[in-house]
DNA sequence: CTATGTGAATTTATTCACAGCA
DNA sequence: TGCTGTGAATAAATTCACATAG
């Protein structure tokens, strides 16, 4: 099945993989077969071995996969390879947390810019990375920083984003809650948690 | 096509619906066609039009939807009715940070209450909530919280998780980058950011 | 004439079942 | 024998095209 488009499905479910082989190898565990990994994070043993089929012999028949091998693999795949730069916009509550918040740098990600609009904000020193003007923004291709954080209000979030295409990144996740159009062909993730959050209710019984 | 299972995937962009709709309501725009709300969200209309033909006539052939029906309706199916009462494990910067989220409550959630195990949290106020020790877990069906949000460090989390279950609550929305596993219909959603800005690299151009 | 609502067609994803290899 | 890798079968979701109602 080599040679065949890659499902956004399977895409999707790679972060996943790799965040549980990573989670095994701190364990020091450097061999799983499908099931082992299935069970771990709570998918189906086919699921896992159609989705690397994509991809090539990831495994060794009869034995398994190595845990280290399939890391690798996987961060190449995704493009994990290079530390990414990213920027952040609007250091409010929501942006002071994703400025602590420790799971970027699993992925190779590493927030090493944060800007606002408010002055009494600007200058200000949080976790070694001082806030600037946004006027500034317009800087990051200069530093090659290729990401985009926005955690701005929902009013600001559009214009905040045509700022941070004009200033060349490639991607952007979008903590504000609405729909953002882009130009071309960057990419746009929206996370609303308040969204996930909403369909529970329709899933919990007797409520 | 009414009397038929409701796709899974219909009811996660139910809330996209509903977040796009209550903007639209605050706006003051009272009337909408699907082709309007697709253009507003990022969908495609005959999505919209066959995703709400699941649950009833919605709309008005020729005119289109009443913005504040569809509102009602879509509140109803997710049995946002109700506020749901939420408690927050884990009062890290991750906590924190979702004590102060004002996203929750556009859905009917309140997070009335919080819990750690750091004596040095326990009985501080944030937000009027007190922090609770996490033995207090077991008062929250008494206190009619049928919500938990895990924001505990990855080894905690399933231990957390039995402990809410045990205190019984109905849902979990977990932050803990792993996969956990919970007994009978509880049902549990993960939300890990990391994973999202994961497959961010694979989709960006030139990279 | 407009925009919904929905069967039918198409595309996409999941699950199965087993061949193939260590 | 055990577990992977994958074509085939099944299931699910998306898209289309148009009949239908205001």
């Amino acid at each position: 099945m080599r040679y065949h488009k890659i499902p956004d499905e399977t895409v999707r479910r790679l972060p996943l993989y790799l965040r549980g082989l990573q989670s095994l190898l701190e364990k020091g565990q450097n061999s799983i077969s499908s099931k082992g990994l299935a069970d771990f994070l709570g998918v189906n043993p086919w699921q896992i071995r159609k989705d690397f089929s994509y991809f090539g012999d990831f495994g060794t028949r009869g034995v398994g996969y190595k845990v280290e091998h399939l890391v690798k693999q996987i961060r190449k795949i995704l493009k994990l390879g290079a530390v990414h730069k990213a920027a952040l916009i609007g250091v409010g509550n929501l942006g002071l947390a994703l400025l602590a918040y420790q799971g970027f740098k699993v992925y190779g990600f590493e927030v090493v810019a944060a800007f606002d609009v408010d002055s009494k904000k600007i200058g200000k020193k949080i976790n070694n990375i001082t806030i600037e003007n946004v006027s500034n923004i317009k800087t990051l291709k200069k530093r090659k920083i290729s990401l985009g954080i926005i955690a701005a209000p929902r009013e600001a979030a559009q214009e905040t984003a045509e700022t941070l295409v004009k200033a060349g990144v490639k991607g952007i996740l979008n903590f504000s809650p609405c729909y953002i159009t882009v130009p071309g062909k960057i990419k746009v993730i929206t996370i609303d948690i308040a969204m996930d959050l909403a369909r529970l209710p329709y899933y919990m019984p007797s409520c």
